[in-house]
DNA sequence: ATAGCCCCTTACCATAGATCAATCCTTTTT
DNA sequence: AAAAAGGATTGATCTATGGTAAGGGGCTAT
């Protein structure tokens, strides 16, 4: 049940026996079926998120009821909306699972006991937090710079188990354009993918 | 000279007079002439750049010579590629003034040094990193869901100070637009400028 | 003061991707 | 097995923004 969590910890600080098992107690438990929410636009954001099982997607509703999809999360990943988190503000994010999901979930509170009874987990979340952003800023520069059918390319190489578990219109909405722009790159390019 | 970074630091985290100093030592100072690069593509950046005073822009080229402006830095930011800074890789970005600047300079061995004398700096940078990170997702979805003349007024109204100190050319090219198409936005809307 | 550069504007045309609507296919529910 | 829901495809048209090119204003440097 904790080994991917511990694991995934393990790869940027040392937990002695002891803050394993302190940290395992901080966490709760949580099951997703598919399309439920485990946060909601408006609500405040209570939990930062890891993913033991399953798939979820932070995304956002314009005022034209499309959704944009913020960011994806498979096994091993993260996810939350980190301004409500750390604020209290309401979300602007709703965060659903794609997938009947397991959750390991830390709140606020837990959080910042953690921090203050085991420091080495500031620079954990640091460095978590650092490579999201190293890759929201790529993100960026790409969305800016080339066009859809090449981001489509990189997305597939970048994040292949991703494009095999979602339906086609989700990778459209993370991608920035529509299902059907989507549909027709993928058959402009369709030698591409042998 | 040292005051600005200082009250910066203490936004988040209380230091001693001691640590003060300590951290104060392990800084470069550096002037900057407008143009002039701190950071260029395909070197390594060995710095995090606190902008004392001037104004800085990091910025990708893509394949048609277009630039594409990734962050600007005023007097009180941190700026720099974080990416090539934590893992010595090739920067895909480059860092210049804007205008005339001094900046203080902290290099990659006295970050892991400052980091293991006072642990207290995971924390800072972890705030620190994870409001740029909050900003970025932000920033992707305003991109993706709302046209350019609205992101122009968002930028006017959060950036007031950036606005004044740019050229358009600049702004457009953080926008994600061309400096024609932003001027025309401007023309467009001239009335709601006063 | 003159040349050169940088920045902004404008006009005209081109294009990527959106929108709308219809159809088809597949999976899930009953 | 039938019905319903969800997803993908396609065609026709529309729109926001890009590309190109030209001209003008204002700094800045010699």
């Amino acid at each position: 049940m904790y080994q991917l969590i511990l694991q995934n910890i393990a790869r940027h600080i040392q937990l002695s026996a002891a803050e394993e098992t302190y940290f395992i107690s901080l966490l709760k438990f949580r099951t997703l079926r598919k399309k439920q929410y485990i946060v909601q636009a408006g609500d405040t954001s209570r939990y930062e998120c890891f993913v033991n099982k399953g798939c979820l997607r932070a995304y956002s509703v314009d005022d034209k009821g499309q959704e944009h999809i913020v960011q994806f999360a498979l096994e091993d990943w993260w996810i939350g909306d980190m301004y409500s988190f750390v604020s209290g503000a309401p979300s602007i994010y709703n965060v659903d699972a794609l997938e009947d999901a397991e959750l390991l979930l830390i709140d606020r509170n837990n959080m910042e006991e953690l921090y203050l009874q085991v420091p080495k987990f500031e620079r954990f979340f640091r460095i978590i937090i650092q490579n999201a952003f190293i890759s929201m800023q790529r993100r960026i520069v790409e969305n800016m710079s080339i066009p859809a059918d090449e981001r489509y390319l990189h997305f597939r190489e970048r994040y292949p188990q991703l494009e095999q578990r979602l339906p086609q219109h989700q990778v459209a909405s993370y991608l920035g354009i529509t299902a059907e722009s989507l549909s027709r790159i993928r058959r402009k390019n369709y030698n591409s993918y042998f």
